[in-house]
DNA sequence: ATGTGCATGTAACTGGTTACATGATTCG
DNA sequence: CGAATCATGTAACCAGTTACATGCACAT
């Protein structure tokens, strides 16, 4: 039950904290990521923003539209804030999967410096073991075995490595301007290939 | 509803037509891959099993041991091989997210070579789509945006940067010598960074 | 002594998906 | 003229998690 559990509600919550927008609007934004994470369906998606109005976490501001449905905009309200606060300091396993640590990622704004890089810091050990352990078994088996196993093995080391240079590259820039702002973040990712 | 639906069920079976094992084999596999996709838990694996049992898709060998639960070795029938190519056959839906793509290519032996560069192909074009959606939003964000924004972004570029290498890279390698067995197809990766 | 790995399982819960309903507008 | 995008929602269903129960062996 979880410290960890990132029903979609905090997820939205944190979209908020950008700007107010619909549930339509949320939808198109984490589509961006829907290929890395995937996006939660309009089924959980308006039932969330309910539970969170009803919470007092959020208010809406009902724009009439002839002959549509209103847009709905929602807004976090200083309760909410706190909650999401609350939720993102919350300590995460040790192991989560990609997806639990992107999501993670997206909320960090809300994180203090500190627990960010932490947080960044235990997810590269724990990459770096698994890198480790793929390796071994990538060169154990040479040959013979499945095709299937090849690719997915493959696939984890090329991600792995990824993974690990933007963690280095990211940790680095980090601790060298710690305040101002996020200045890009991303250059180089920007123009790479 | 679904025809690419992955309950852990088809997952297991894949895992039986290399070699049989017991459920907590099955665990042990799978927790190689868990910083990527996650790995299920006893309470949903033990059940799967039951359930390929009781379809007749998997048979169990059970052997005791003193004072101990019984260790069960379950392995796939002929039955199971046709329900998992059955079932690898249908076709996925255009914009899958990391976790179901990595799924199905650990299922991927049982493809036929044409279908699975087919399946490489529609992903790589995929992430080209969402890479160009992402740097666009990348460059034009640029300062003064959120940093969690910032970090999220710059990690799915990286992810997205190596994903096309390593498509690129393995179609090549899958055209070159689409017969003999899966030599080598992780060599660089291995010996990277 | 305490915890981790081995090894199996069940029951309650819950978070999410799928499918449905409604309806205008714009694009090909 | 059909498909996609905009825009909201509900209800049935189900796949999975969490927490529990059991118990030995080995390491710290």
């Amino acid at each position: 039950m979880g410290a960890s559990t990132i029903s979609v509600r905090y997820f939205i919550l944190n979209l908020l904290t950008q700007q107010p927008m619909s549930g339509y609007d949320v939808k198109r934004f984490l589509k961006r990521f829907s290929w890395l994470i995937g996006s939660p369906s309009f089924g959980s998606l308006y039932p969330a923003l309910r539970a969170l109005l009803h919470d007092g976490l959020v208010t809406v501001e009902v724009i009439p539209r002839e002959d549509k449905p209103p847009r709905k905009i929602y807004s976090i309200t200083e309760t909410g804030r706190e909650a999401l606060q609350e939720w993102i300091r919350q300590p995460v396993a040790p192991d989560v999967p990609l997806k639990t640590f992107v999501m993670r990622l997206m909320v960090a704004g809300n994180l203090p410096h500190a627990a960010l890089v932490e947080h960044l810091e235990q997810r590269r050990s724990q990459i770096t073991a698994h890198q480790i352990d793929l390796r071994q078994t990538a060169t154990a088996m040479d040959d013979g075995a499945d095709l299937g196993q090849c690719l997915a093995l493959g696939y984890g080391l090329a991600v792995a490595n990824a993974e690990l240079t933007w963690l280095d590259r990211t940790l680095v820039q980090l601790s060298s301007q710690q305040n101002g702002a996020a200045s890009h973040l991303n250059s180089e990712s920007v123009s790479a290939r």
